[in-house]
Order: structure tokens, then sequence, then C-alpha cells
RNA sequence: GGUGGGGUGCCCGAGUUGGCCAAAGGGGGCGGACUGUAAAUCCGCUGGCAGAAUGCCUUCGGAGGUUCGAAUCCUCCCCCCACCA
């Protein structure tokens, strides 16, 4: 393929290519490019927003080109202060190496493996004396640091930057410097620390990287970004049911963002859909179940999603019982209550009263409205707690 | 090093003439109604325990103290921010 027919591909979807002329240039030389990804250790779990940009180094790894993911240990160890709120948990070297492992193996859903290397950063990163640190961090200035966007907010608004943080940008550019990266991808969210690499690899005498982000998607909530912690995410790992569950949850108002980012799904159908949705020719529902259908797929494969899609329609559609439920014990003259919070459908028992109280808990279809109600079962019943949570109650003798 | 301002429930954020504060408001979460779905919208709930009426227990950075009674006052400690140096 034709560098500028590559170009045209890898540019689709990008927010930021920095920049287009030399990324043309590069692929004019005509060999493998050196493709990286900085990976977090501390958070093996990879959920649809990580598939955003496993999805364009796919797309390089096609057109014969590299990946390198970099294994970030060396911070993941030392324990990361950046963000926000928590402090990330010092992990072991073992633990890293185990959370590499799982994260590559979910990347793998996603990438070749065959065109993909991992390394971990602590073998550049460790060797570094002090000395070499600091004539590191000459080499930029705070108020480069500042223009960082979450840097400036907290400075203005008073919130804590440590030092160390000021490191992290740094320590990612000299991943960029070990392995002579030919272009770094990331989050949107990550254009400046892409792009301190380029600065610093221009101070040692490198090429600077072509730098290229990806689109932040929102969550299962439509608002903020999808991240473990918002639990607002759909991880690889998700059992197909719970996956198409959760893309089924999300705002109509994101189906195509979702279809152009997460699937394989032509733009012009997209498009289609965008219009006929607008038009009301469609019902979004399902425009949403083809969208919810092709991504199970893809983790899952064609079996399991088609399951999941009929189990959904049963379950929510046409109301009828889940194919599966947990299955419980039940004494008679146990009380509901106590049965609640026995089998973790509530998490206290004032919780499991007003569940009660609101006429959230239905037993065979039948509300179960008095607090008191102690059990008399002759055979099964189905247990509903909310709308989401079934039980399978079995009189126990 | 000096001066000043702060640390509140899952998160953000009111509240400091001591009681009416389990603590306003928003977000999130949960439940209900409705529906085209676990979308949107509307209504309600949201520390725990107990319960049909406002009872008890544990919460407002930490440890003590004053008081009939403290998120609110005092002492010491920890942490954050700003300005000055």
């Amino acid at each position: 393929m034709s560098p500028e027919e590559q170009l045209e591909i890898l540019k689709r979807n990008a927010v930021d290519l920095v920049s287009e002329e030399e990324l043309l240039e590069r692929l004019k030389e005509g060999r493998p490019l050196n493709i990286k990804l900085g990976v977090d250790p501390s958070r093996p779990d990879l959920h649809l927003g990580h598939a955003v940009v496993l999805r364009k180094l796919r797309e390089f790894q096609d057109l014969g080109h590299h990946v390198i993911l970099i294994i970030g240990d060396f911070t993941g160890m030392i324990g990361d202060p950046s963000g926000r709120n928590e402090t990330r948990p010092m992990l072991t070297e073992e633990e890293v190496r185990e959370n590499a492992k799982s994260y590559a193996e979910q990347a793998f859903k996603i990438l070749d493996p065959e065109k993909t290397e991992l390394r971990y950063n602590s073998e550049w990163l460790s060797p570094m004396k002090f000395a070499d640190v600091i004539r590191l961090a000459a080499k930029y200035t705070v108020a480069r640091m500042l223009e960082r966007d979450d840097f400036n907010k907290r400075f203005k608004e008073g919130i804590p930057i440590s030092i160390a943080e000021f490191l992290y940008p740094l320590a990612q550019a000299m991943d960029s410097v070990a392995i002579k990266a030919d272009v770094e991808l990331g989050g949107t969210d990550q254009l400046f620390n892409l792009l301190v690499g380029r600065k610093i690899m221009e101070e040692y005498g490198l090429k600077p990287q072509i730098v290229m982000t990806m689109p932040i998607i929102e969550g299962t909530d439509g608002k903020m970004k999808m991240s473990k912690s918002y639990g607002n995410y759909i991880a690889f790992n998700d059992t197909p049911k719970d996956m198409f569950g959760k893309l089924m949850s999300i705002p109509d108002n994101l189906i195509t963002k979702y279809m152009r980012l997460l699937t394989d799904i032509p733009l012009e159908d997209i498009e289609r859909y965008e219009q006929e949705m607008k038009e009301r020719k469609v019902n979004p529902r399902d425009v949403k179940m083809l969208l919810a259908y092709e991504i199970t797929k893809h983790f899952h494969g064609e079996e399991e999603a088609k399951k999941a899609k009929e189990e959904f329609i049963n379950v929510f559609s046409k109301k009828e019982l889940p194919s599966e439920m947990e299955e419980v014990e039940v004494i008679n003259g146990e009380n509901i209550v106590d049965l609640l919070v026995r089998i973790k459908a509530a998490p206290s028992r004032s919780e499991a009263k007003r569940l009660i109280n609101q006429g959230g808990v239905k037993l065979d279809g039948e509300k179960v409205s008095d607090i008191k109600y102690a059990f008399k079962l002759d055979g099964e019943k189905v247990l509903r707690v909310g709308r989401r949570k079934f039980y399978k109650l079995i009189p126990k003798s």
C-alpha cells in the first residue's frame, strides 16, 4: 500500500496528529515503524476505552508496523502520586509481571501478538543516576509543565502537585528515547505527555516521535470518560451478558460514536444509521442492539453474542426471566430482610428494608411489601430484587 | 522560617453567635412510573440498627478537654494551600 493510502487509513478517527507531514515522510521510508504505547501495570483490567487506542495500533500492525507496549513497571513500583485523589498502590515486581501478562492477554484480543513487543521501562529507568535525572529535568521548564491542562488547573485551584508528578512525563519521554519510537499513541488526555516526548527525543539527538491521539470515549453513564474508578466501564473480560447489557445502557447519542471507534461497521452504514435515527425512521434501540451485538461478538464470538442478545430481549423487552439465575437455598420461616442481606442483594438491613418499602422486591412477580414477611415455600420461586437481580429460591428441607 | 486560609457523608460542597445537624444543595448510586432499552423524562430513597410515628448507635483530619449538650469552643498533633522570605 502506498504511503499516502496508509496515511489515509491511519489518520481516520485520530484527534491530534503531530504532524501529518512527518508521518507521511516516515511512512515513505518503507520500513516497519516503531509504534509505542505506554501501559499502566497497576490497572490490568482493560475496557472499551483502551480498545479505541488498541484498535488504532492494530491498524498500524496490519500495515506492517511494529508495536511496542511499554509496561510502566518502574513508575508502578515507585507508586504513582499523580492523578487525583487515590495514590496508586505500590506494586511488587511480581505483581507487575502478573499484571503485565494479564494486560497483554487482554490486549491480544485486539492486537496481533506476532507484531507486538513488550518492554519494561525499568530496564532503562532503573540504572539512571540522580545526576542523570537532574540533567533530564534541566531540559524542561516549570512554565512548560504548567501548560498541561490538569497541572494548570490544579495549580490555579490550589490542589497539590508533587514534584514527582513533573518527573513522570519526563520518564515517559525517556521511554520514547530508549526504544527510538517513531510514533506514540495515546488518548487525547495524553497529548501533553506525548509532546514532551518529542522535545526530549530531540534533546537526545533523535528524530522526534510523531504523536497521535485518539478520542476518549464516555462510559455507560454517557458523561464521564470511561474509567474503572468511575465504575462506568465495559471490560474486555465482562461476561457476554454483561457486555451486551452495558452497551444497551449507553445513552442513545453515543451509539454512532461507539460504532466509529469500536467496530468495523463501514462508515457509510454508520452515517446512514445516524441519518435514519434523526429522521426517526429507525428505532435507536435496534441500532444499539446491532452495536452491542457487534462488540460482544468481537470479544466473545458469534455464538455467545447471539445468546446475550436473546437473553436481553427476553428479560428486558419481553420481561421474561433470565435463563440463568443464582440459586439460593431458603429455610422456611426465614425473614425476607435477613435473606436479602444474606445473599448480598442488599448491603445492609436498612437498604433491604428500603428496597422492600419502595416496591423493588418481587416474589414470583408479586410485590413483597412487608418487612416482616417470612418465607413459606412449597416449591421453587423466583425472587427479583430491583430490575436486574434475579434469584431462584429453593426450599431447604 | 513568618503570616493568613483550609481539612465535612461515595464525590463535590454548605454549615463554626455550641442544641432545631445524620448534617442544606448538586453529582453519583438505588427504587418506582413511563417507554423504544439497563436511552430520555418524571417522582422517590440514599450512615447503621430498630421499627409504624419522630428511639438508639457510629460519623464532620487525629488525640484529648470544656459543657447538660460540639462539625461548631479550647489544647496538642498530622496534612493541604496562598503570600512573604
